[in-house]
DNA sequence: TATTGTTATACTCTATAACTATA
DNA sequence: TATAGTTATAGAGTATAACAATA
């Protein structure tokens, strides 16, 4: 029932009790751990748009390079691996996979020969403009339920947490 | 720099605004992407408790797990599996671990044979206390960082987020 | 020597299904 | 037949380090 309180997600009791005496009104927050919060927001927004990412047969990570590639054409391996927050390694992995379907499409960097420039194919292009239609009506709903107002304050908020940690903010100050 | 305005992270350029002519006005919020943000705030959040994780070799998910037998003393696999969001076929893999550790006991539930009852040992006990007693300290701090009430405010809209999936809010109605 | 990208290794976690032992 | 838990399998992702080619 998306309207019942969640009230007792973490039960009071003596060990409980015991180890928020730290910080005694305002413990019950606390135990409901951010991190956990952030992790169920993240994957009740992702039900939505799962079905959408499993029909296409792309997979999270696949759909944040897409992304990348449909805003940066001839990207190098690194740059990209930074824009979609996916390790290096992980990118070299999942790009050949990109390749082979005839998504994405690599050429060496003329000036820099050790350099990659990875771009969206002609099918990549027509697979994110049709994906990327869908992932709007998915957003433009969200929002319709959520409200405008409610959903920017979100994002304004995320990105105070976001900024918590400095390694990360840099990354995307690009 | 924790303070930096991240206003490109998503540049403008042809196909970014081809694409986002479906909502022209707010575009730019929704091209970065909720999943993401959110991704991107818990990792930040996570970067502050990770080294104190791995001081105690306690992974994430053992750290969840951690927390909900300490406040539930003898509880089946099952419910262990919902209340941790872990997957019962990954717990089943994990709780040997604790138990290989000393830090989790394991009885059959007398009632049912099929069922487990798992529990803390004391030294998981003692684990658990040292670490929950930082693991405040961390927040307390993230709390002065943030400023409590829109400490508050983010833990209501993440509840508004996770309410908008039916499913992750029963779990969590206990 | 340093950098780009790839490969190797090991680990974590997920998702699904098959399996066992109880009920 | 249904349920609790385990095991198997495959995939997806992380994190590190070693490595080859190029600069």
């Amino acid at each position: 029932m998306p309207s019942a309180k969640k009230t007792s997600v973490i039960k009071r009791n003596a060990a409980d009790t015991a180890l928020t005496g730290f910080a005694p009104m305002t413990s019950r927050s606390f135990e409901r751990s951010l991190p956990m919060l952030l992790m169920r927001a993240r994957d009740a927004v992702m039900q939505r748009f799962r079905p959408h990412l499993r029909e296409h047969d792309v997979t999270e990570q696949q759909w944040r390079i897409l992304r990348v590639l449909a805003e940066q054409h001839g990207i190098d391996m690194q740059s990209l691996a930074e824009r979609s927050y996916i390790q290096a390694a992980s990118l070299s992995r999942t790009i050949p996979l990109l390749e082979g379907r005839g998504l994405v499409e690599r050429s060496p960097d003329p000036a820099d020969q050790r350099r990659s420039r990875v771009s969206l194919s002609k099918a990549g292009r027509t697979l994110f403009d049709a994906m990327v239609q869908e992932s709007a009506e998915i957003y433009a709903q969200l929002e319709t339920e959520i409200g405008g107002p409610q959903l920017r304050e979100i994002y304004r908020m995320l990105d105070g947490l976001i900024a918590l940690d400095p390694g990360a903010t840099a990354a995307s100050d690009d």
